[in-house]
DNA sequence: TTTATAGTTTGATATGTATCGAAGTGACTG
DNA sequence: CAGTCACTTCGATACATATCAAACTATAAA
């Protein structure tokens, strides 16, 4: 299954750094990542969406967007529990980045 | 001023993942980073404007446009030669990078 | 000095993006 | 069921971007 990617070539590569070239949405990946290891998420503790409007002062059909974008990248990804939605690192992604810069 | 030593904050980083976000300027940055280690440049061997516009079949004025962005975003730093050009990695930046993606 | 070469700047255009408010959807609550 | 909550989708708008052709600059060659 390609889950993510054997090796990133130009064109998701250029797709997964447009997803960073947005300040907002760079932000919201630097907060996934910063929780990265919190294991279980205490209750607010965790990448709600909640968290990043409150955290970024910009609306929810733009954090939506924003998310949804990282999503099709392939950076992060969104776990649906009732009517909340965390997002979570995506750890293969994150090494592949990881191997492109260290080279 | 202050150039690219210090350590990368939101603003700076998603500039730089900007000037990366376009598959053509990205292929400039790879093509440049190819050329990294190939010490003195042999005539044609190097990371010259014109070998640009051939490798990547988009006209010199796009090109011209691409590399002044990647200069400006600090991945790249362009050295004249009389009517040459040639590109050349900026190493403080790609360790910053490297370090970034390795946290 | 005239001509050619390498690259840049300008102007135009077509397309993409960030953001918002309003309306919609699905899940929980009384 | 009716209402609220968390989020998403839609539609609009303002702004940024990629690209090209044409004009320009500077260097080199004749």
């Amino acid at each position: 299954m390609s889950d993510s990617q054997e090796k990133l070539d130009i064109k998701m590569l250029s797709r997964v750094f447009k997803a960073l070239s947005n300040p907002n949405r760079l932000a919201i990946y630097l907060e996934v990542l910063a929780h990265r290891h919190s294991g279980i998420e205490a209750p607010g503790a965790g990448c709600g969406i909640a968290d990043l409007i409150i955290k970024l002062s910009v609306g929810a059909p733009t954090i939506s967007h924003h998310v949804k974008e990282l999503v099709d990248a392939g950076l992060v990804s969104v776990e649906k529990n009732g009517k909340y939605v965390t997002c979570h690192l995506n750890e293969a992604m994150q090494k592949q980045l990881s191997a492109f810069f260290n080279e």
